[in-house]
DNA sequence: GACTCGGATGTTATCGATAACTCTTCTCTC
DNA sequence: GAGAGAAGAGTTATCGATAACATCCGAGTC
């Protein structure tokens, strides 16, 4: 049997709760005056406001935000379009949201792209037509997702490239972690590495990565000799395939991984080549997950503030929504590099 | 022809998507109608239904949740209560659920737990009365909210222990992770070690969890000495500060943790003090998360199956709400021990 | 042929709210 | 003192669906 909601009052569990109706009557007043007392917007007087509110109080009401949102109320319920939730970068930027969404009074609903879901049926993920949504599209699902989005649905996401080509859209929020690259790869050229390899992420575009590209650049402007990015996935494992065979190359002493996971393969590769970390390679990570200040050697790796980011990417879409009434956007920190024991002089 | 009543605007703009309104219209039949051929629960002609779905398709229709819902229509969506979603426990769980309700074609919606939330609040997250949940109740807050819970809601929760005492509730999961820390303190009693130290997580009960007494019991059973368990938090830093002094007793070959995390710290804590994995200590974690496959030394542990338990979890949910169409719950793995690098025979 | 029966549909009420409009009162000008 | 404004509160329409009830109509029964 399905839950139904039309049940005669006669027969009905108590358990309905109040709804505007009740309070109006109690109160002796009429639902509108309930509903201008809930929502703050029209005046009442200060004795009607009190009562109401007392009423409100004894009975316990609460409004129902299905209802609310269906009578053209104010939108305070966000949808997360998210790829793998498994990944750090992802988790961590959905908590951000979660938690500002949650403290601005939304409710957040999440759904989760399929590495293979079609662009059609997007929208049906919505609660209903123009819901709000952020998406993060940190990989290639998150980016079709967010294209794929109708335009009237408001929405606000936290990419990974900065957007240097096409008009800026005011409604995304990204880590600069191309400059961090950069400064990883001169962090470890100023160790004294020759140069730096690069195991990548799969990229969410066509174009260059914006982290591939701040190594590039480091490596570039310094003079230095630019190897091939290293193609590895999101996991340990594509980290480890991805260098295996390279890592008999005494030459290579200094990798970048295009995040923590990546750089525990890159670890492990290394020590079954038999190479000393830090003293004959150094590595160093991306994201600064929780485990990596506890590895063996701990990551020197770059920190990436996903929640900040999270937290700012909702920030955007309540000003999208209710540019009147919501808070400045949050800002966020900028990527730091934070050094450990797995980075360290180049080998004599 | 002529509609009475619920007409809709006429100067409604073009933006707006379809209601059933427009597909009745457009059909030439009722609204009603129109539902009946969504629901498919009355019965339509054959003729009507194909013209009603061809018409469907064309406009693009898609029902609106929230006037279903409202409407008394059939649950179709959950709201996940679950603390921490740092954990990997709660995250895969999560996973788990997600997938499973989207699956089924349930929206799912989250709230996150505040460790100090209060009980008052809890029911507040649902977008209505009587919406249906889940509950992530591994730690203290989840157990709080679920009990929180008014009785009306409709709820399925993934717990932590197994309830050996009180009443059963028929709508819970859990892990028998008593008999799998039983199993992990066998094994490495099996390796020599004369007795195993143990790091336990916070406790979600009052009584003792079970993962304590799965190793209490296996210690008692084999006639070994039981150490006092030592309190740890979730994360590596608790588990490193935990042992830390403990450690300098080379007497102590043998640590199993609560989870990974505090395997992580623990074997910090044993690199600092000069103590060899597996060589002068082993270290068994809990949870098997990504990492700990690729860790120095790779981490024995217990491998559980949060996604499977999360599909069950909303699996049963889904009985709960109805019990006619639901499919059966899924089964989900039974813990397994993983052994790896940081466990071995014990010092000579 | 009147009557019952049940399948196929249409009509109306309802869910719980908001928006737009209306209706009273007062107060303030001139 | 009459009309303009504005505050405070009530009425009605509406959002997009489902449930309950009403209606229509052809087939079978006696």
């Amino acid at each position: 049997m399905e839950v139904t909601g039309h049940m005669p009052a006669q027969d009905a569990p108590r358990t309905r709760s109040a709804s505007i109706w009740d309070v109006a009557r109690v109160a002796g007043v009429s639902q509108q005056t309930v509903s201008r007392v809930i929502n703050g917007k029209a005046r009442v007087s200060e004795a009607t406001r009190a009562r109401v509110l007392q009423v409100i109080a004894e009975l316990g009401y609460r409004p129902n935000r299905l209802a609310q949102a269906l009578a053209g109320g104010p939108v305070r319920s966000v949808t997360v379009l998210t790829s793998d939730t498994a990944l750090y970068g992802a988790a961590a930027t959905l908590r951000g949201m979660e938690e500002a969404a949650r403290t601005a009074g939304f409710s957040v609903g999440i759904s989760v792209l399929e590495r293979d879901s079609g662009q059609a049926d997007i929208a049906l993920r919505l609660n209903r037509p123009g819901e709000a949504a952020m998406v993060i599209a940190f990989d290639d699902a998150g980016v079709r997702a967010l294209r794929a989005l109708p335009a009237d649905v408001p929405v606000a996401a936290a990419v990974e490239r900065q957007p240097d080509d096409g008009p800026d859209d005011p409604w995304q929020v990204w880590l600069d972690d191309r400059a961090a690259a950069a400064h990883a790869t001169r962090y470890l050229l100023g160790l004294g590495h020759r140069t730096v390899h690069y195991v990548a992420i799969p990229s969410s575009t066509s174009a260059l990565p914006q982290r591939t590209q701040g190594w590039h650049d480091a490596l570039h402007a310094a003079g230095r000799p630019v190897p091939e990015p290293l193609p590895g996935g999101w996991s340990p494992r594509s980290g480890y395939l991805a260098v295996r065979s390279l890592l008999a190359d005494r030459s290579v002493t200094a990798v970048l991984c295009g995040n923590d996971d990546l750089a525990l393969g890159v670890m492990r590769a290394a020590r079954e080549a038999g190479r000393d970390i830090p003293g004959d390679l150094s590595v160093v990570g991306f994201d600064d997950s929780p485990p990596s200040a506890y590895l063996n050697p701990s990551l020197t790796t770059v920190r990436l503030d996903f929640e900040g980011l999270g937290r700012a990417c909702f920030g955007l879409l309540h000003r999208r929504l209710d540019p009147q009434n919501a808070p400045a956007v949050p800002a966020w920190s900028e990527p730091e590099l934070i050094v450990r024991e797995s980075s360290g002089p180049a080998p004599a």
